[in-house]
DNA sequence: CATGAATGAGTTTTCATTCAT
DNA sequence: TATGAATGAAAACTCATTCAT
């Protein structure tokens, strides 16, 4: 039985196109009604199979779920791999140096990205929500390799004075907050205005500071 | 029958108390378990009354959520009130002048709160994941009306040169975003750090920036 | 504790017209609802009375019931009395010989009984539906002291030869049952058509028979 | 999922057979206990289904109990036709003209079939007294489709001369508000005596009258 | 493999009844 | 005596999960 890509059995061709229709699905059904109140019925109905080839598939239904945060953690991966497209590679081995500008493309291609599936922010809420730190986050940002990673990142550009000295975890969880509290709280607001306009701005005050230059000079 | 602080009956004080104790209760479980997850009648076994008596106060267990929300969101508000003092008033009033300590004594407050209540903050989480916009949010920051009356306070301190001209709507959802996702993602760390330090320096990196002034001033 | 008149217990006149208020909105909220979706607690707010002061009356919900069936059915008794007058008193000690007439007489009062007071019948339906035969019938022409004295008056009136010879407990279950179907039936036309009408009618075929004399006697 | 013979889905044959088997076990509990008493779980027990079956099948309890409702009303429905045979047909299209005869035989063959099955008439008590009118009645007699095309039978049998000149709605009525009295008050008496005698003897009177025919005749 | 009928554990909610005040 | 707050037994209903076909 296939459980999940996880264990990388061979799949068919077919049965990768069905198992990529069920996480379609659920990911609209646990967006909607939220992990408790989405019913497999209706995942399944959508997806056009039975009940049980989802059961065979995923398990149960948390391992559906999280099958289905997986998936569009890595979506959104993909998604902001193609829009920084060879630049990450430049600066992790230093032939480029300038990691505020990454840091705004990092966050502009998640912005981008929800915007353009919000059902897909919905489901780091509900997973943050009900499995908590068991096996939350499965978002990029907070996964510990990647804020690892980051946290490095952040503390070459240090030495290399892009940034001022700080703790660069302090940092690093910094970025990742104020990415992540706009991105929730941004998508709340719909249509009205631009999730990239509100987490660009965001980044820029991170970035540069909210404070007028002259007053903090005065302060000091 | 009581329903609420909301149409203020005359609570005795026995009621009262006992509406305060089934709410402490109803905050740990909603926040162990999430809200889907607790049950009635737990609660009502920890509070020492009869379910009956739960759904005589409180009509449903959405009710019952919602009034251990709010009730602890005004926790987080007297809180708040009683680290600013005298505060808020004198920059309301124009008798002083320092929105930037402002927003760190206020951000320092709340994630006092959150640190010694932490059950508080997966209230938030979870009324966030069931409830969405519909009543979300509850939470202090992200009330419409304070969030009004904190972008005027920014604007005023952009005139007084306190704060770089920008758009005062943005910045107040920036530190918002910001104060959000550094309490809900640092209460999850738990023990291994300090939630008040993770907050602090995020806001630190809000008003004054992460890129060192000298690289910023070479770009230009 | 006042139980019930029929213990009958010396009440103070305000007990007397507080049990009458129960009585009266039981009544209405019984019919209305049901037995079962009746809340008590309902009738103890219209009867302007606490819940617990309809337990010390009346011991539980189904002899609250059962008072009011008793009640109701004993108002049916006194306006088919009034209506009838000095009539019956006159046809048992054999003054008067007219049977045909009483029933006539008696249909037609039960009949404006409960076009007047259409609650009082449906309440003779839930106690059918919900205590059957052990208690039920309150109802009038059910009692069984009442049917065996109107069994008698009819044996009575066939020997005087005012109506044909049969079996009189048949006779006199006939015209009961066709009283009672006439009443639950009749009164769900509501406002459409007189119940008085339709039981008058009822009653005429039972004296007088739907076949055509004529038809009657070529048959034979 | 199978909702009831209404939408006429294919239902294979045991979930035709299971179907059979809960309503069989509703008659016999709701009649037993009546609608609120009764408990699904009991009925699920009895017909050895999970109770979740028995919700897949009927949606909730009133739906349950209405599906119950239907398939007895339909037995007697069967049941009077085939001891009627032939006979309504020639009724019906004038080849025999006796319609006291047939509302005999119509009354006995509804009093035979609730002598067999007691259960069922218990059923149309609690359709009346829970559900009243926005339902009721079910029965047979009762329907207005039924009623209609009874009150032309009796039309014409009053021009044919066979019965008295009267109103045939007022006569239609009187038939089934006895009928109905007789089954439902004669099935309390339960083995004391036959049903069938007690409705046969009923329907007599409404035919030919109580009254005897030289008082009658003496009167005028 | 795929299905979807069957299941029953688990929860919410109601309301008759009690009893302290 | 009168009250109405407190209670908890009882029942309806849902839906994740299983498994026979």
């Amino acid at each position: 039985m296939p459980v999940d890509a996880m264990e990388d059995k061979q799949l068919s061709p077919k049965m990768v196109r069905k198992e990529r229709d069920i996480l379609k699905f659920a990911l609209e059904v646990f967006a909607r009604e939220g992990f408790h109140n989405a019913d497999v019925q209706v995942i399944a109905d959508l997806a056009g199979v039975g009940k049980g080839t989802i059961y065979r598939y995923f398990g149960n239904k948390e391992q559906l779920f999280l099958a289905t945060s997986r998936r569009y953690v890595e979506h959104l991966g993909e998604h902001v791999d193609k829009q920084l497209g060879i630049l990450p590679e430049e600066y992790l081995t230093g032939k480029r140096f300038d990691l505020p500008d990454l840091l705004r493309r990092i966050a502009r291609a998640c912005a981008e990205y929800y915007q353009k599936n919000p059902y897909a922010i919905e489901i780091i809420i509900q997973e943050r929500a009900e499995f908590r730190e068991s096996v939350y986050p499965t978002h990029l940002m907070f996964r510990s390799e990647s804020h690892d990673r980051f946290s490095l990142l952040i503390e070459q550009a240090m030495d290399r004075g892009e940034l001022r000295k700080a703790n660069s975890q302090n940092a690093a969880h910094a970025y990742s907050d104020l990415l992540f509290g706009s991105l929730i709280n941004g998508c709340l607001e719909g249509k009205k205005s631009s999730l990239v306009e509100r987490v660009e701005t965001a980044v820029g005050f991170f970035l540069d500071g909210i404070v007028a230059p002259e007053y903090s000079a005065r302060k000091r």
